[in-house]
DNA sequence: AGTGAAACTTATTCCGT
DNA sequence: ACGGAATAAGTTTCACT
């Protein structure tokens, strides 16, 4: 049996402490991560070397979790999108549940799963050719699902981005 | 007087017709935007020369429509997300609820705006510090407003990001 | 369209402050 | 932590297949 302990000992495994030139940095760098260390050093006006110490370290704090260029979905022929609202069954196990968003989250159409409090369990934003692919996405990989209780299929109008928000659990 | 035409000739403004080397491509830069040149035609089995020539036309066609460094929101201090459905009111004129949504979409809490069919107007992807802050954004923000019928918010447990789409109207 | 090699630009390290 | 200068690595162009 362990004792207790009166206090951990003030060792936060990473804590970051934002000064105010990281922020501009993710900022920047949220909105162009392919700018120039030269061209992101001329904006913050401080010395290259600088602005590479600072970013690294943004990345090695985990602050900065990727850089992913964003697709043109029309383009790559998925000018459809729509978001799914799941709600599901109450007696479902735990890890049934983990297993099936699991499935959905890998396929293709895709782009974003979030597990959400409230009236839906989760919410499924894809991309599809056409509404016969929304009406057929949802059939085949919801609906069909014995976890699945219920869907509210939503088509999306016009989409904004301000961020791209790291996966969490 | 210019005759019939009798076909098109053929010129689409933009079709980008993307091969499989493309798509490759694409998903490689999806998931890495910041790899070299070098390893993105090392992963391909290309020369540097045409991983560059392809990749910038993927990118001049607007296939790629940029590069953006994704972020630990938590690490930001706004460790709690929400998305929130907002209906408006019957009677709004659309040039009035364009420029409230775009009032919106500039505020530094949202990550995405989804303009959406059917039961609400529009979805709202938030990231605040904490759950008072969620209250307090959706009632200043939305619910105050004169457009707003009603909100419906629901607090986000997990997300997931297969890829990230380019903004569209 | 794809390639290899040259010319150029940028990233990265290191050391002094 | 920051900056300057040297080095290493990468990008970009181009003549040729």
């Amino acid at each position: 049996m362990t004792g207790i302990r009166p206090r951990p000992p003030a060792k936060d495994l990473r804590r970051p402490e934002l000064d105010e030139l990281d922020e501009r940095i993710v900022g920047i760098l949220a909105d162009d991560g392919r700018i120039t260390n030269a061209d992101l050093a001329a904006t913050l006006d401080v010395a290259p070397s600088t602005a590479h110490a600072r970013m690294r370290s943004l990345v090695d704090r985990g602050v900065i979790t990727g850089f992913h260029a964003s697709v043109d979905q029309e383009l790559l022929g998925r000018g459809l999108q729509a978001i799914v609202g799941v709600t599901l069954r109450p007696g479902a196990r735990h890890d049934s549940i983990v297993a099936f968003a699991d499935e959905v989250r890998r396929l293709p159409q895709v782009l974003q799963l979030f597990f959400i409090g409230g009236s839906d369990d989760f919410l499924v934003h894809i991309a599809v050719e056409g509404a016969s692919d929304v009406r057929q996405f949802v059939v085949e990989h919801l609906s069909a699902q014995r976890y699945v209780a219920t869907t509210r299929t939503s088509i999306i109008f016009e989409y904004h981005r301000n961020a791209v928000a790291a996966p969490f659990r």
